[in-house]
Parts: structure tokens; C-alpha cells; sequence
RNA sequence: GGAGAGAUGGCAGAGUGAUCGAAUGCACCGGUCUUGAAAACCGGCGUACGGCAACGUACCGGGGGUUUGAAUCCCUCUCUCUCCGCCA
């Protein structure tokens, strides 16, 4: 959420940043969390106030005790009983005003960075560049589902009699991809100064609340009742909640660290051509990459994800498209997003294969993750994530245009990870 | 699943009703001394909110209660550890 400061030290920049997300009433919104914090402020100030004189009436009492002056402490005591009544009315009031405060911040989502571009849809992201190699099929290209099929490395009806649809059951060479994709992915983000991190796959709930997957999208993740525990939906959760509550050193920062995680989403309502095969699924592979670091160089360190992520699809040999989205396609949380897309040459359609973000200080302020910089001033931290990438898509992508008459050629970076440079 | 113990500052660890935001040690930062370092000595060293500031208020796992006054007493929840049982 956003930290109040800013809303009261830069409120029209504030607003003019909502109304640009599209937020309903943004003005509206702002004001009256401004007018709750006053409130609230007003009530502290009053309370305090009073507890001074009742802190100092109390120490009173113990003396005129000791002292054996009964009396004065009797008569001090029914006075401070008064001025106790009225301080935790205060206090109400105060808590009451802040919780609204809470509430309303919880409501409001970040603001985009400037270099966001105006837009409602995801018709109005930008391609900020493409590349990879021209992929040209045959006639008789088959989409992967069908390739699944024919070689025997993706079993979906399988998946939907041990558990439902969209939990495939992958065997053989297929199998085989998903550990050689997640090692060489590990072993890149490794080479690139993130350290590795394996983390739980299963968060509590104050971890929920930390990334903001809670108290709103609690309907996208799987919950196990009896414990109150919540499946994850990517990585991002369980690696960024370890800074929850943490004060770093700026001498720490960047930090960088990477996490394979299967991730889990209920994926509630979706249909269609998009859940076909391997484009939308319950379960999934992924590879995460997370920082943490300074409001100065954060935008430095989006742009070496970007350039990471960029590498990583190169590297593999895939078409792909990197988009800046607009305004109004960022998520809740981000202030700037960067997706990346593969081209799926037999579904003839671009796939996300990962979204990079900053938060700046959105997901940090929630999480309570700060740093103490140079000078002893303590201040929150930026944070941002990225995949590195997600299964499911690359493979749709590796399967459909990479076959040939022979079978399906296998990326070279994969080929030490595969065993094998074809697949059939 | 059964039985017991515990939760205090970065860490260790005192504190069982007022003099406690909290002893002491370690760690850390600044200084003196030293050619430099170590040692020794001196000083500093939690977070949040309010206040221009002085300073004030809150916080000893979370919540509630008793009391003029709670880290300390009571209730409750959560978590951790130990032993037994089960087990990859």
C-alpha cells in the first residue's frame, strides 16, 4: 500500500497517478484518507496528552504512599480514574480512525511510474522491441497439445483423473523438460549473482497479507482449511516474505535471489482457447527472480531483470516480444510492468512468459521491509520480481516450433540439460 | 496424537507490581591512546506515531482483564522447544 506520507506530502501527484490507473474517485479517496489521518492524529495528540497527566499522577501516588499520605494518593486515584475514562475514549476514537486509514490504503492501488504509458487495455501496451529468429512451419504444423500427444510427453486426461483439469501429468522426454528447463534456469540466474533460495511451497497467512495476495485475491489460491495455510501462486510470496518485518543494512543491497517453485492458481473463470493444452494451468512450474533494494537504484535493477529475462529467451531460441504495459493493465501493486511474450507459431498467438515489476515502496510498505542507510535513517525498501521464467508457455513454444519431420529439435543450451539434441 | 517447558532489545540473558524502554555481557558505531592494529578507557547504540523543537505517547509473542500503577498478576489465542508415539 502507499505509505501515508506520500499521499499527504504528494497528494495531487498522488491523484493524477490513480486517475491515470483509472481508479474511480481517486480525489474522492485520497481526501478522505487524509481526513481519517487527521482525525486520527487529533485523537493521539489529545490522548497523549492526558496520559502524561496520568503517568505523572500515578508516580504520584506510589510517593504519597510510601509517604503514608493516604489521602492525597485516595484523592489522586478517583482523578486519574476520570482522566483514564477519557483517554481510552480517545484511544478508540484513534484506533477506529486509523483502521479506516488502513482500510482506505488497502484500497488503493499504486501509482504508475511516469514512464507508464496512458492506456486502459491491453490493447494499448507498447512493444518495446522484439527479436529472436522468423519461425516458419509447414503446412501440417500441429499445435503442442497435439505434439503432447504424438510423442508422449504430456498426459492431460491423466492429470484430470488424479486431480482435474489443468494439472497435466508429464512423462518421458516431457518429464525430462520441465527438470532440464528448471536446472538451466537455475543455473543462469545463479551465473548472474542470484542466489538460490528453495523456500516453502505452502505460506501462512500474515505471508499472504505481506505480497498482497491477501485479503482481496484470496479466491486465486488454494487454501488447506485445517491449517489455514495457502498454496502459492508463484514463488514471489514465500521469497519476499522473508524480508517481512526486516531491517537491512544498505550495505546489502541489491539483493538478489532466485527460487524454483511449482506454483499453484485456482484460476477461477477462465475458458476457452486460453486453457487449451499448456496455455493456463492449476499447476506449474516457474523460476522467480526477486530484489530488494534502494529507491535509487531500483530503476537500474529493472532494467538488468529486463535485460536477464531478454537473455534467457534468446538463449532458447524463441521469438518474443517485450511489452511495456499500460496504465491501466499494470497490476494492483506495480508501478511499472514489463511482460514478456513468446510466439507460439502453430497457435499462430503471443504466450506471457513472464512479467517483470517494480513495487517500489508499495510492496514494501506492507511488508514492513526497510533498510538503514548511510546517514542512520531507516526508510522502506524497493522491491521487484520477475519470472525467469514459466514453464508451461516456453514448452508450448519449444514443442510447436521446433518440430520437424524428425521430431522435435531441442533448443542447444538444453541439449547437455536433455540428454539429447532431438526429441521423438 | 500424548506429556512438559518456554516466548524480554541484533544475539545471549536479568528482571515477579511503581525508582523499567528495561540490568549485565557480546556484537555494532564514534572518540581517546597507538606509526598502524589489538587491548584498555570514554561515549553512543530498538521501532512506530505525535510535535518546528524541547519533548511526549505506545510497544517485553498477539488479544483481553485486574489495578491509581503491569514485562511482572489473571484469562485467552498463537508460535517455538524438549521427551514419548508415528513416519519420508
Amino acid at each position: 500500500m502507499l505509505t501515508i506520507t506520500q499521499i499527504t506530502e504528494e497528494t495531487d501527484k498522488v491523484i493524477a497517478g490513480l486517475e491515470k490507473k483509472f481508479v474511480a474517485n481517486a480525489k474522492e479517496k485520497v481526501n478522505e484518507v487524509i481526513s481519517a489521518n487527521n482525525a486520527r492524529r487529533a485523537a493521539q495528540t489529545k490522548r497523549d496528552e492526558i496520559l502524561t497527566q496520568v503517568n505523572a499522577m500515578s508516580k504520584q501516588i506510589g510517593l504519597s504512599m510510601k509517604s503514608g499520605d493516604t489521602d492525597a494518593a485516595n484523592a489522586a486515584k478517583s482523578s486519574v480514574k476520570e482522566l483514564k475514562k477519557e483517554a481510552s475514549k480517545l484511544e478508540q476514537e484513534m484506533v477506529e480512525a486509523q483502521e479506516k486509514v488502513r482500510n482506505l490504503l488497502l484500497t488503493i492501488p499504486n501509482v504508475p511510474h511516469e514512464s507508464v504509458p496512458l492506456g486502459k487495455t491491453a490493447e494499448d501496451n507498447i512493444v518495446e522491441r522484439t527479436g529472436g529468429p522468423e519461425v516458419q512451419l509447414p503446412n501440417n504444423a500441429v499445435p503442442h497439445w497435439d505434439l503432447a500427444k504424438k510423442y508422449d510427453l504430456i498426459d492431460f486426461e491423466l492429470g484430470v483423473k488424479i486431480t482435474g483439469a489443468g494439472f497435466p501429468v508429464y512423462k518421458g522426454k516431457g518429464a525430462r523438460l520441465q527438470r532440464a528447463l528448471i536446472n538451466f534456469f537455475m543455473d543462469q540466474a545463479a551465473e548472474a549473482g542470484y542466489l538460490e533460495v528453495e523456500p516453502p511451497f505452502v505460506v501462512n497467512e500474515d505471508s499472504g497479507y505481506g505480497t498482497g495476495q491477501l485479503p482481496d485475491k484470496e479466491g486465486q489460491m488454494y487454501h488447506c482449511n485445517l491449517d489455514n495455510l495457502y498454496l502459492i501462486p508463484t514463488a514471489e510470496v514465500p521469497v519476499t516474505n522473508m524480508y517481512r518485518e526486516v531491517i537491512l543494512d544498505e550495505s546489502q543491497l541489491p539483493i538478489k535471489n532466485c527460487a524454483y517453485s511449482a506454483c499453484f492458481r485456482r484460476e477461477a473463470g477462465s475458458y476457452g482457447k486460453d486453457v487449451r493444452g499448456l496455455n493456463r494451468l492449476h499447476q506449474f512450474n516457474k523460476v522467480e527472480i526477486v530484489r530488494i533494494d534502494t529507491p535509487e537504484h531500483s530503476y537500474e535493477s529493472l532494467h538488468e531483470m529486463i535485460a536477464y529475462v531478454e537473455s534467457l529467451v534468446q538463449k532458447l531460441g524463441l521469438p518474443y516480444r517485450i511489452l511495456r504495459l499500460c496504465s491501466g493493465d499494470c497490476s494492483f501493486t506495480s508501478a511499472i510492468t514489463f511482460d514478456f511474450e513468446v510466439y507460439s507459431a502453430a497457435q499462430k498467438r503471443w504466450l506471457e512468459v513472464s512479467s517483470v515489476s517494480n513495487f517500489e515502496a508499495y510492496q514494501a510498505n506492507r511488508l514492513k521491509c526497510r533498510y538503514k542507510g548511510k546517514k542512520g535513517t531507516t526508510q522502506l525498501c524497493h522491491t521487484l520480481n520477475g519470472s525467469a521464467l514459466a514453464l508451461p508457455r516456453i514448452v508450448a513454444a519449444l514443442l510447436e516450433n521446433n518440430q520437424t519431420e524428425d521430431g522435435i529439435r531441442v533448443p542447444e543450451v538444453l541439449v547437455p540439460y536433455m540428454g539429447t539434441d532431438i526429441i521423438k
